[in-house]
DNA sequence: GTCTATAGCTGGATAGAC
DNA sequence: GTCTATCCAGCTATAGAC
């Protein structure tokens, strides 16, 4: 990849992290990169097309980063304590703002929501990956079907992560339930074989 | 409220919904209210001022309207369902897909994150209530702190709604979960009285 | 309270020199 | 591959007629 084309991209993510889907614009995006504001329909073809490309950066790299720490999650609260420091971890590189600020952009724009859709499932298909191994046969597999839980997950964080542009606290607070969500969770993981067996009934009986 | 507020306050709604937050501006507002682009500063001195007040007005009146709804609710599994309700009716109306818009444009404008948080607080309010009543005295109560998942649940509805503008299918899939989930606490919530204080040591344990 | 008109700026996008 | 220069559309905001 080109080294203009590189620092575009990078300067969009800032950009993006700075001053939101409604801020960005070829020019604020090539002075932040310091190259000339033309480029970007050079290299782009257009500010969607940039956009969409960081997009993809972004969520690309961020995954590579954190394949690693995925792969050593063991259980859901491992997961959770991942999520946070991938929260605070992000939140300052700007990488999860991206994510939600394109999603918002992806309103009126088809173009850089199938981008944007790509760049989520990345991180969903590492969020199937996790929980396929946690959850293995525990009575939470059963029901709440991998695919979907990954993007329920995902949704969430994303929805967190903007919350926390406008109330830090309520997301701060937010977040600290989340934690006590995750050991219920467990215990479910964790339940004898009985009362196990009485869930798995319940469940079926209501789906 | 004048005739005019009243039409530029809708039209905004209108906009954000169609175009999304990238797409507002003083001239697209006021066209799609049939009214000239001056009187938006008029009247709310500038689109800033405007998208705060239709952030407000948009959350008070739903809130206004599901209020009742919200008061029927005696489980888990119900809370859901409204959820899913109003996830189906407000998204063609465009009241949830307001905030998600400007929460996502509180990025670079501190006067609306306020505005923003505020109609957030309204939505949080509701679930508070609902789930302090809900819960009860249920062992989830203990540890998932009313505030916090009322929160937590703002912020997952909230993203769920943007990743749904991108990938509907897969919001979908996470909302089909959402619901197994519910079984799951709603499990957790009928839990006899032995198991019970087996998952209160448990959780003791691990906070 | 609503309109027209306009100043002054910033936006996307392209042509053409280098 | 990068730059300057430029067109034109759209933007915020204000002044002033009605």
């Amino acid at each position: 990849m080109n080294q203009t084309k590189r620092k575009l991209v990078d300067a969009t993510i800032e950009t993006l992290r700075d001053q939101g889907i409604a801020g960005v614009s070829a020019r604020t995006i090539a002075t932040t990169a310091g190259v000339n504001q033309a480029l970007v329909f050079y290299h782009f073809g257009s500010v969607g097309g940039l956009l969409a490309a960081a997009s993809t950066a972004a969520a690309g790299q961020r995954a590579d980063l954190y394949r690693e720490r995925f792969a050593q999650v063991t259980s859901l609260r491992e997961l959770l304590a991942v999520g946070r420091d991938l929260h605070e971890a992000e939140r300052h590189a700007g990488n999860v703002t991206v994510l939600a600020q394109t999603l918002a952009g992806s309103q009126n724009d088809p173009e850089l929501a199938a981008a944007t859709a790509a760049a989520l499932n990345i991180w969903v298909a590492e969020l199937e990956l996790v929980l396929d191994r946690i959850l293995g046969d525990s009575p939470l597999a059963e029901l709440a079907d991998v695919p979907g839980l990954a993007r329920a997950i995902a949704a969430a964080f994303i929805g967190l992560e903007l919350y926390g542009g406008a109330d830090p606290q309520g997301a701060e607070q937010a977040l600290r339930t989340l934690d006590s969500l995750g050991s219920i969770l467990e215990f479910i993981d964790d339940l004898g074989p009985v009362t196990s067996r009485v869930l798995r009934t319940k469940i079926r009986r209501t789906t």
